[in-house]
DNA sequence: TTCAAAATGTAGCATCGGCTACATTTTGCG
DNA sequence: CGCAAAATGTAGCCGATGCTACATTTTGAA
């Protein structure tokens, strides 16, 4: 078989351009650091919407921590404005947290009926949406209303 | 406006079960666990394929940080037996770690796919793919490929 | 009212994934 | 060949997010 020593053996694999791969995944990294952030206010405004309150351990029991780890990131949410809380009481967000939530849980939903819309088992939908929703850029939502409303 | 003080003005709120809101949020953590090393093995993969080679700079330079970061990854990439390397030399998977690329690869290219088919730009397809890919299940692969197919 | 259980707070530990700084080894060029 | 530059390795720091263990405060029921 007349092959040369260096030929390549399989398909040119094409690898993207250095930079550019190296932006889409300190993209997805910044995603990924506002992600619990981004539960937390979730949850808590759904809480405050359904019960009337948001106590740590409820938050923990729904994220499926420990009450130390909640707690210790309400206290994030609470030095980057979203949240406020005094000891023993209960947890309330900022008009920050609130806005934060409306468009968190808006994407969600969003996430939510596309993957539907594809054909993803509802409670499959809902599971990997809790993941997915924080990875999903403003023009790729926008593509997913556009694709919903035909 | 006819209004009850005390009536909800908002829809009637309805929280998951506790048990499952928390299955759901475990099962995104997880996934975020294995991210990163999933990035690590797909990137090494496609360079070994395209070039023969992958350094830990190229690594490096191709996720965005640092190469002491890249290393301390790849230290982790061969504790769980996904890699191996010797010092001062290139990078190899292991035959898990081979097989673990090419699932991750195909997994990110129909995610690609499935965006770019709901009209998603394609480069903020290729962006949102590399967060969102983590966190589609199998089901939801499988429904991908299925809407596809149509 | 009292007191035990539940809720909350706090301290300390581990891992992971970033980083910088510095030490060491390879490599390639003059 | 020799030596400087590049690549690699290593150490130590930080913040985020988990955890357990223990201290404190609230709460509710007898």
């Amino acid at each position: 078989m007349t092959e040369r020593k260096a030929s390549f053996a399989r398909a040119p694999v094409e690898l993207p351009d250095e930079a550019v791969q190296a932006e889409r995944f300190e993209k997805a990294r910044s995603a990924q650091a506002s992600a619990v952030l981004e539960d937390y206010v979730e949850l808590i405004d759904d809480l405050l919407a359904s019960g009337g309150e948001a106590r740590p351990t409820d938050i923990a029991r729904r994220l499926g921590v420990s009450h130390a780890t909640a707690t210790k990131s309400i206290g994030r949410l609470k030095r980057e404005g979203l949240a406020t809380s005094k000891a023993y009481r209960g947890v309330f967000l900022t008009p920050d947290g609130h806005a934060l939530a409306a468009r968190v849980r808006a994407r969600h939903r969003l996430v939510v009926d596309l993957l539907i819309a594809v054909g993803v088992p509802p409670e499959c939908a809902e599971r990997d949406a809790e993941g997915l929703e924080h990875h999903v850029s403003d023009v790729a939502l926008a593509a997913f209303a556009r694709y919903l409303k035909r």
